[in-house]
Order: C-alpha cells, then sequence, then structure tokens
DNA sequence: TAAAACGATGATAGCGCTAACATGGTAGCG
DNA sequence: CGCTACCATGTTAGCGCTATCATCGTTTTA
C-alpha cells in the first residue's frame, strides 16, 4: 500500500447534513460568517460590494439558510400559531384565508392546529406551539380549559381571540353573536312570524350558536314567544338541515318560520322543503346564519347574517403584527359587523 | 450603600428566554441533562423511578420544550411541507384535511404554503419550507420551475406529488384527468346529446381541467363532433357558472349540453338555469366534476365525477409516513379511482 | 468463572446560526 | 489636530438541545 492514509484518530465527527452553510458561503464570499449573515438578513448594513460577493457565493453553492438554527440563536421564529375547532367548516377556512394572506406578506409562516372542539387538544397543541417559539397566536373563541389558559396567561407574546367578542387574554377580534341572533329574530318577527323554532348543531360545541339563541330567545320573550329549540348531534350539513327540517314537521307541524343556526343547515333545509313540495316562505320561512355564497345562489335567497370571515382573518393579523412592530395599538377588541342579508327566504 | 453588590464584571450574558430549559429540569430531578432529554423522548430507555422524578419537574417548573433546539441537534424537524395553489378552492381544502388528520395523528406538524398558481412563489415556499429541514413534502401538480424542479431532486427525503397521475420527482398520489374527462363525454354521448360545450376556468393555471378537456374533445372527435370551450377569466364559482351559462346560451344557442370543468360552475349554471325557467335537462344538460356535496342536494341532483379528495390526502400522507419508517413502498404511484355519480341534470 | 451482553446514566462536543461587544477606518467638526 | 460619530467588519460566546462515545454495575452466556 503505496498510498496509505493517515490512522485518522479525528474526534468522530457528527451526522450533520452535507448541505452548505453560512461557514462556506462565508468562505467562498472571503468574509466572515456574521457578514455572511448580515448580508442575507439586513442586507443595507453591508458595503453593496460585499453583498454582491456573498449572494454571488449563496447562488454558486446552491445555499439554503437554515432556519431552525437562525431561530434559536435569535430566540424568534417567524412562525405564527393559530388554533381552529375544524377545518371541515368553511367559516374557519376562510378567516385562515384572511390571516394566511395577511401573514405570508410579512414573511411569516402559519402553524395551523386543529382542535376538533376539543379542550385537551386545545392545550396540547398550544404546549407544541410554543416550544417553536411562535412569534404569535391567534386562538378561536375565548373559552380555553384552565391549564391552557395560564399557560398563555405566562406567555408574553400578542395573542388574539377571534370570532366572538368579549373579555379575553390579550386583543380580541369577533362580532356579538348574542345581537346576531336577535337582529335575525326581530327580523322574523317583523314580518309577522310567530311560530318560531331554533335549530343548533352541537351546540356545546359551536356555543356561539348558543350565544346566538340566548339572543333570539330574548327578543321572543319581550314579544311573550316562546323560544323552542331542537338541537342536532351533528355539525352543520346540507345532509343535516334536510334531517332537521323533518324533525321540525313531525314536532312542530304548526311552524311557520325555522331560524337555523347556520346556513349549510338553513340551505340543507330549504332544498329538502322544495323536494317536499313545500313553499318557502309561504308555507315555512327559513333563516340562516353566516352568508355563505351557496345561500345566495338558491332560489329563493337565503335570508342570513353575513360573518366578515375573511376579513376577521385579516384584522386579526394585522392586530398581532402591530404588535410585532411596536406599533400603537388603538382599540383591544375590535367588533367585526355583521349584515343582515334579506333574501326571499323569509 | 452598607449592601453594596460586587462590581459584577460576568461576561455579559445573552438575552435568552427566562423560559426554564432542560438543565434546570435535570437539576431539580437530580439527574443529568441528556436524561432527562431521554426521559422525555425516549422514556422506556430511562428507569421508571427516574422517569417520575423528571416529569414531576416538567410538571413543577411547567416546562416546555424548546423544539427549535431539539430540531437543530438532532437535524431533524417534524415538519412536513405541503404546497397548494390555493386556499379559495374546497378540492384543496380537502386534501389537507386529510393530510392533517393524518400527519397530527403521527405528531407530524404542516406547514402550509399557497402558491396562488404562481411557479416562482412555489420555489420561494419549498425554499423556505427546505430551510426549516422538513422531514417530507406534499405539493400540489408535476409541473415545476426549472429551478424548483432541481432544487428537489437534490433533497433526498420523500416527496409526493398529488392531484394528477404521471412521471413525478419520488412519489406520485393522483387521478386520471384525461380519463375523467373522457369517462363523462362518453356518458353524454351515451346520453344523446351532440352539442356539447366544454367550459372551464383559467385553465392555463388550473391545467389539469386541460387535461379533462382533452379526454372529452378525444372522445368527441371519435364520435366525429367537434368540442368547442369556453374558457372563463375567473376561477370557479357559483356566480361565474351562472355567467358562464349566459355566454354559452348567446354563443352557442343549439347547444344541448354543457361540461363544466367543476362543481362550482356547473352548479351555478344549474340554479342559474332555473331561475330563467329553464328545464335541466330537458333544455339544456349540465355535468360536473369533482362531486361536491353542492352538487348532490340540488334538483336535479348534478351529474359529475367524484374525485376522492380527502383520500389523496390521507394516501399521499400515508405515503410519507411510510418511507419516513423505513416501511416498503409497493407502489411509487397510486392512482385513486373517481367515481362517475349519474344525477338528474344530465 | 471469564467473557460477552445489556441496562442505566453521564461527559463531551457540537447542530448552524446570530447577539453582543470589539476593532479599525473614514468622515465631520470646531 | 483631537474629538466624537459612524460605518463596515470581525471575534467571541453561546441559543437549548441531542448524537456519540464512555462508564459502570448487573445479568446472561458458554
Amino acid at each position: 500500500m503505496s498510498n496509505m492514509e493517515a490512522p485518522s484518530s479525528e474526534p468522530r465527527k457528527r451526522r450533520g447534513s452535507d448541505k452548505p452553510t453560512l461557514k462556506q458561503v462565508a468562505e467562498a464570499a472571503g468574509v466572515s460568517p456574521i457578514t455572511a449573515s448580515r448580508a442575507l438578513n439586513t442586507p443595507d448594513r453591508v458595503n453593496k460590494e460585499t453583498r454582491r460577493r456573498v449572494t454571488e457565493a449563496v447562488e454558486q453553492l446552491g445555499y439554503v439558510p437554515n432556519l431552525i438554527a437562525g431561530s434559536l440563536a435569535s430566540a424568534s421564529s417567524r412562525f405564527i400559531a393559530v388554533i381552529v375547532p375544524s377545518l371541515a367548516n368553511a367559516v374557519f377556512i376562510e378567516v385562515i384565508k384572511g390571516l394566511q394572506e395577511t401573514f405570508e406578506a410579512k414573511g411569516y409562516q402559519i402553524l395551523l392546529g386543529n382542535t376538533d372542539y376539543d379542550l385537551q387538544r386545545e392545550h396540547q397543541l398550544i404546549r407544541t406551539f410554543l416550544g417553536w417559539s411562535c412569534s404569535g397566536l391567534v386562538i378561536a373563541g375565548l373559552r380555553h380549559s384552565k391549564a391552557c389558559q395560564s399557560l398563555l396567561e405566562a406567555w408574553n407574546k400578542p395573542i388574539v381571540e377571534i370570532m366572538e367578542l368579549g373579555k379575553g387574554l390579550d386583543l380580541n377580534v369577533g362580532l356579538d353573536h348574542r345581537e346576531a341572533g336577535a337582529c335575525m329574530a326581530r327580523h322574523l318577527l317583523d314580518r309577522h312570524y310567530r311560530s318560531i323554532i331554533y335549530v343548533g348543531a352541537c351546540m356545546d360545541r359551536d356555543y356561539r350558536a348558543s350565544m346566538r339563541y340566548e339572543g333570539h330567545k330574548e327578543i321572543l320573550a319581550k314579544a311573550g314567544l316562546e323560544a323552542p329549540m331542537i338541537e342536532l348531534d351533528r355539525l352543520g350539513s346540507l345532509e343535516a338541515g334536510a334531517a332537521a327540517l323533518d324533525m321540525v314537521l313531525e314536532q312542530y307541524p304548526r311552524t311557520d318560520a325555522i331560524h337555523f343556526a347556520n346556513d349549510d343547515l338553513a340551505t340543507g333545509a330549504l332544498l329538502h322543503a322544495q323536494r317536499l313540495g313545500l313553499g318557502v316562505p309561504q308555507d315555512i320561512a327559513i333563516a340562516g346564519f353566516n352568508g355563505l355564497p351557496l345561500g345566495q345562489q338558491v332560489t329563493p335567497r337565503l335570508t342570513t347574517i353575513h360573518s366578515p370571515r375573511e376579513t376577521m382573518g385579516r384584522l386579526a393579523a394585522e392586530q398581532i403584527l402591530r404588535r410585532l412592530n411596536d406599533e400603537p395599538i388603538t382599540e383591544k377588541q375590535v367588533n367585526v359587523a355583521f349584515r343582515t342579508l334579506i333574501g326571499e327566504s323569509t
């Protein structure tokens, strides 16, 4: 063996991927690592020529910054935790869309968590997300488990609780569900309906629907009317709405109007009524909540209350960004207005 | 000053959050940090009593593991990058749902990216996600920019390209769009429609719709028929479908069937036809693609092709997980079957 | 009974990056 | 010319965790 290698008793190295590191970029550019770092992160603090050499080295080596290392060193990731109770519901999807667009434009990455309406799961998710050193948190709802509550109180980063209004942990963007329910009840009374049923779905989980019911009930009570309620054991869908209509017709045959907890249910009932040959609103009036496009395309158009979901997401994101940029927050609580859409279904 | 402090020339410390670290947990439990780490990550490699002491210390201190530090040290995060072209489309939402559920159950966190059908944006997102040391990637579509392609080829982690079938980078889960389009065209011919229009929306971006059109055209050609096509300049929505129907009636008054690129358009047209007093399918037949619940609730029910979206997400996730667990992959390409739903609209 | 195997724990040395401080050069100013 | 101000860059020292190897007693194997 003429070409014997040295015994190589190097202190065994660690795995370490073979990908190029900042150090290598720096060497290739003939600068120190920290200068290379600055050239990439705060370009205007670096001489133009140096910057050029660094970016060139980056290109040439195909360097991709290790964001994990960067986050560890700077003790801050550009993650925003977003926690919603469901992905099956178009409402949350649109909120997420508003969040995503606003945050993405500012270079933040959303970490999406889905609790499936389970507070234990919510706690678990929050623990994990805190572990990722998120810069902020957007969470649906004001009700959390005790452990969760104290975890978040001790966390000194911006938090926005969305969807509903009330006293929360930090910031709050939402709408007044009680008032929305009341609003629709008033409309139904104005139209001279008197036997009005409220139909909800899993209202222990979707407790905002029960807040709307409270508003509804209050208005009917003022008019001296009962406010019977039917609760389905599955979440909103067209099918469930159709089934609900059957239940109402059977249990309360004299009903002249149904106030549904959401548009999916209401639209399902509306289409089902047509299949049954019932006139809407002559035989039965139908109202919903959310203002989904679907309900506005059926004939008759659904009377409903439009909640500005994407806007809510955008506003929530803007609140967080304001905090992160140390800009003043004028209102810790933002009441997004809803809009009553009067269709021909009532 | 009786109580003067020492001059304290400590080597100035770094910011460092005040949150408890593993080291502190270890001290509280009377073990070394590495043992504490093991107690949390690989509990069965630690004595039961030791484990108890560690978990107790964790509880007591309110310790939340710093996942960023862990990922850096172990050179692997439990992130999965998911890249889709749009969040406005229910199809991708359902795919994401399937992915999310499967990955979440195994302790992986999804990083969601939205390209808005922009290949530049896609490349950018991928660079960022690689920087987060993702364990895998799920991406919609087989068409990527050149730079993107080579970036991914050099990346030695599992990749699944979804939605369509074809030769890809690594794994592939999707359906045969050409065949789906052909399938629907055959159905329309079987029903003796002969003046059939295809209506698409932004088919340069939603190029899978144009693959379906290819299949459609081929079948009509075999029957000796023209296959005129109308392309809308906005993506699918109920409103766009209604508008499309008007365009078809104006430009091709003798049309007896419309094959829409998706259910949103088709349902919009169907509802609009009813508003116009047109009989479906007597005056005009309408077919869609996707099999969204919406189309199955209208009367007449929409004839369409059901794509198993959530399943696709689940299968894609399972492929990735199999790779990550070093389990054998039997098929690198998975053809998810579509199902033809014959409604009364054709 | 010696050797090998194993189970539980620890010491050491980074992972790749950036905060904090330090340095040296150039400009501005009276 | 001495002073401060500032710009561009470098040196040092970690961020909080885990891979790797080492240690030491106990158990199994031949």
